[in-house]
DNA sequence: CTCACGATTAGA
DNA sequence: CTAATCGTGAGA
């Protein structure tokens, strides 16, 4: 099935949404946040302004049996601890010094698994997109660390809640895509875990990011 | 304290 | 293909 893009401001987020996440979904474990939250859309207030793009390609980081994960056999330092609270957290970190990349923490406590967010179509919001990466809407985020340039996401959401006012997301009413699995991208060195298919993404969307 | 390096991107 | 660019974390 050929995805059409939505890419633009002619958008009801309320009414393609049955509405937002809460608490509890994000206890559940990766894989399924991971899936579930594919075609939802990630909305961000900001400004006054109201970001918003539809999730379309995700990964799933399983703890401490996977060793492409931060908290691979419990490591548990400052930066990744977030990733052993409740679900629902918010966990960003800094990537070649120079990008943000973006992943939920899942799963109850204790458990510290975690949803990366790799790209997003945008729906809302697409001028705003525009003057943070001044690119054209095919290239605004399209890949892990450009959706949160153009989301102008960093430090500052570390720690906080998936299910808030200010940034959450909305549970899309009808699913009617295909999930396409894959192994994940740039963690070759995880020996173990390098070729388990724990990328989701939406067959045929044009945002998903190129390799 | 030192220092190697990364769940990436943009550009030649 | 490589440079960019810096917080992090492991080790001395």
């Amino acid at each position: 099935m050929k995805e059409k893009s939505k890419a633009g401001e002619n958008f009801n987020l309320k009414k393609e949404s049955k509405g937002k996440r809460k608490k509890a979904f994000f206890a559940k474990n990766a894989k399924y946040v991971a899936k579930n939250i594919l075609g939802d859309f990630l909305v961000l207030k900001r400004d006054k302004h109201i970001l918003a793009g539809r999730i379309v390609e995700v990964e799933s980081y399983l703890g401490k049996d996977d060793d492409a994960s931060h908290s691979f056999s419990g490591k548990k330092t400052a930066r990744n601890e977030i990733l052993y609270q409740e679900g629902g957290i918010i966990y960003v970190y800094l990537i070649y010094g120079l990008y943000w990349c973006f992943n939920i923490a899942t799963s109850p406590e204790a458990h510290p698994q975690a949803v990366f967010i790799r790209a997003l179509e945008p729906v809302k919001g697409v001028e705003q997109m525009k003057k943070r990466r001044g690119k054209k809407i095919r290239n605004l985020t399209n890949g892990p660390c450009r959706w949160t340039m153009a989301f102008g996401i960093d430090k500052n959401f570390l720690g906080k809640k998936i299910y808030s006012g200010q940034i959450y997301i909305l549970e899309k009413k009808k699913k009617n895509f295909n999930i396409t699995e894959t192994s994940r991208i740039g963690i070759d060195y995880a020996q173990k875990s390098k070729n388990l298919p724990l990328r989701y993404y939406i067959e045929g969307n044009e945002f998903v990011s190129k390799r």
